[in-house]
DNA sequence: GCCGTTTTCGGCCCGACTGTTTTCAGTCG
């Protein structure tokens, strides 16, 4: 078994053991452990369990080295087996239904028999669920409620379209004459490629007119809670917000707060107790002493008890030893360990992009015309422009046919020549791979142009390893500069076609070849957990907006979000370098 | 189940809100 398939084992053993009303830690031990596994390299974990060492490191002892040497051994594991035989499977779905936990689930289940979600439909409405202890009519309403729309309310949402709708939110609330701050925070703020809901975070003279103004927002459908510090909404397109108000001295220990991943918070809040401090929402106080952190806080007023002020997010990560953390590295995968040994990079930013490559135009299947798309990214202040419109086999992308292709060639040469933009362009292609790993175009067509994007369209079904040589074998070929969408995935729509990463990676850097991290919201892939070890071994990437119409040049701004999650310093963008030294690099390649 | 300048047992991050409760458990983030 691979590793994430491992992975996967340990973290069911953690849902189910929750079913089971098992012990809370025991159930983090398992969920603790699958993350520390993902982040071991598939090759060191058969080395490390080879040598009898997993047991060393941190989140592995006893039991789960055994297990996990087990499935990777056997691709098999008894207690696992035995322990999904003994639960219902419909117990787990049941825990996508909002307000139902593990110990409610069990309640029904073990005093009413419930099984699966039909079942406890049916239950809710004989109103048998309201009878039951512990349970009431409102609860039953909000399981029945949460049964109809499960789909609309378990549904993520692009990072692009949750920030469409949180931007006029945050200016609105700055607005407000009582807001002294405000930020969006959470999984928006981390640039994640999907977002659950929105986390809105406020400091402010007066709590109820902020209150009143953010629960009567257009498309909110309904008020899911409203508390004195906290309210939330629900908005027609399933979308939840949580809006969070705290005195202006605290709000910036509850931006870190509500901007972690909960492993990030967590590790945080183990190195403030080895510090003798306790670290929450309110503020790092002494974890000695009477009262609670909140009361604390209170108490200090944004001060540490020495009397220093922390203002800032980065006096925060100052207080415990480290540098500052963006925000999009606070995921709890070695960020902290890196700032503490001053090793965190200079991460890449928009500032820093020159141009892009891979866009489309009317000649295929774009929106815009060569001029207009040049025209835009002219307006955007890139130096250079890189036009990739679809090869001949992509005809349903009215792909270009041999003479369209040297047609458009001309016209960009013309369009250089001019020097009617100050923006230069290059002359390229996006070539389909075709099924046997050939390129679409003759190698001497390819010889014409600057640079060639190639990519898989078509014959998504093929098993992995012939995938995997399909795409190495166009890889190989000398006239490829890049590769597209590693997967071809549409976040939430579609899974990616299966390869295997590592082995096309190591082929790209071994011939020199770019992969790009395609910036359109809803593919953003090469995916980001991937970049920060390819890069490190050398491997170039390009951040691609895949523009079908001007505005879609604007997707750059996702693709920057990816690839400063996976650590990517300027130095290992391709679209950062300046144009005579794209220049040069392109002609040493040919 | 893991872990150890409180070290082989007894802890394990912290708080808000809801609903069902007369003081708190469960859920969520």
């Amino acid at each position: 078994m691979t590793k994430n398939e491992i992975a996967d084992v340990l973290t069911e053993i953690g849902t189910l053991l929750e079913l089971q009303g098992e012990n809370p830690f025991k159930v983090r031990a398992y969920q603790t452990g699958a993350r520390a596994l993902e982040a071991i390299e598939e090759a060191e974990l058969a080395r490390l369990i080879a040598a009898d060492e997993l047991k060393a490191m941190k989140g592995f002892g006893e039991a789960l080295t055994q297990k996990i040497t087990e499935l990777h051994t056997t691709g098999r594991l008894g207690y696992y087996e035995k322990l999904t035989a003994s639960i219902a499977p419909g117990l787990v779905e049941m825990l996508q239904i909002p307000g139902l936990g593990p110990k409610k689930i069990k309640a029904v289940h073990d005093k009413l028999g419930i099984a699966s979600i039909a079942d406890l439909t049916a239950a809710c409405q004989e109103g048998r669920i309201a009878a039951l202890e512990g349970f009431g009519e409102k609860t039953q309403e909000k399981i029945l409620a949460g049964i109809r729309n499960r789909e609309a309310y378990g549904k993520r949402h692009l990072w692009w379209d949750a920030w469409e709708v949180s931007a006029p939110i945050v200016a609105g609330l700055r607005a407000l004459p009582q807001v002294k701050r405000a930020e969006a925070a959470g999984s928006l703020r981390r640039g994640m490629e999907t977002v659950g809901d929105l986390d809105f975070l406020v400091a402010a003279t007066e709590v109820a007119p902020v209150v009143e103004w953010f629960v009567t927002r257009p498309g909110v459908k309904e008020v899911t809670a409203r508390g004195e510090t906290k309210a939330s909404v629900r908005f027609e397109s399933g979308l939840q917000a949580d809006l969070r108000l705290v005195p202006e001295e605290q709000f910036v220990f509850a931006l870190h707060h509500f901007t972690g991943s909960k492993d990030h918070n967590v590790q945080m809040r183990q190195r403030a107790l080895a510090r003798g401090l306790s670290m929450s929402e309110w503020g790092l106080v002494p974890a000695e002493g009477e009262g609670t952190a909140k009361e604390k806080a209170e108490r200090l007023k944004g001060r540490m008890a020495d009397g220093r002020t922390i203002t800032t997010e980065g006096a925060l990560f100052a207080a415990l030893g480290l540098n500052f953390i963006t925000p999009e590295l606070r995921e709890g995968l070695g960020e902290i360990e890196a700032a503490e040994k001053g090793e965190l990079p200079r991460l890449v930013e928009p500032g820093d992009i020159r141009g892009v490559w891979h866009n489309h135009t009317t000649a295929s299947d774009g929106g815009n015309t060569l001029a207009e798309m040049v025209a835009a990214a002219e307006a955007q202040g890139w130096e250079y422009y890189g036009v990739a419109d679809h090869s001949k086999s992509s005809y349903q992308a009215n792909g270009l046919s041999e003479a369209r292709l040297l047609k458009q060639i001309e016209e960009i040469k013309a369009l250089n020549a001019a020097k009617r933009f100050k923006t230069h362009v290059f002359t390229g292609t996006e070539c389909d791979i075709l099924p046997d790993g050939r390129l679409d175009y003759d190698d001497a067509l390819l010889a014409k142009l600057d640079y060639v994007v190639v990519s898989v369209h078509n014959v998504f079904t093929q098993d992995e390893a012939t995938m995997t040589a399909r795409i190495i074998r166009a890889i190989e070929h000398p006239g490829a500069t890049m590769l597209g969408h590693l997967t071809g995935r549409l976040l939430l729509k579609r899974e990616g076609y299966r390869v295997d990463a590592a082995k096309i990676i190591d082929a790209a850097i071994a011939n020199r070849v770019v992969i790009e991290l395609n910036a359109n919201p809803l593919r953003l892939d090469m995916d980001w957990r991937l970049w920060r070890r390819a890069a490190e071994r050398g491997l170039l990437c390009a951040i691609n907006p895949d523009a079908h119409e001007t505005a879609g040049l604007e997707h750059v701004r996702a693709g920057i979000n990816a690839a400063r999650k996976g650590w990517l310093t300027k130095e290992s963008v391709l679209n950062t370098w300046p144009l005579p030294e794209v220049q040069r690099w392109l002609a040493k390649r040919k």
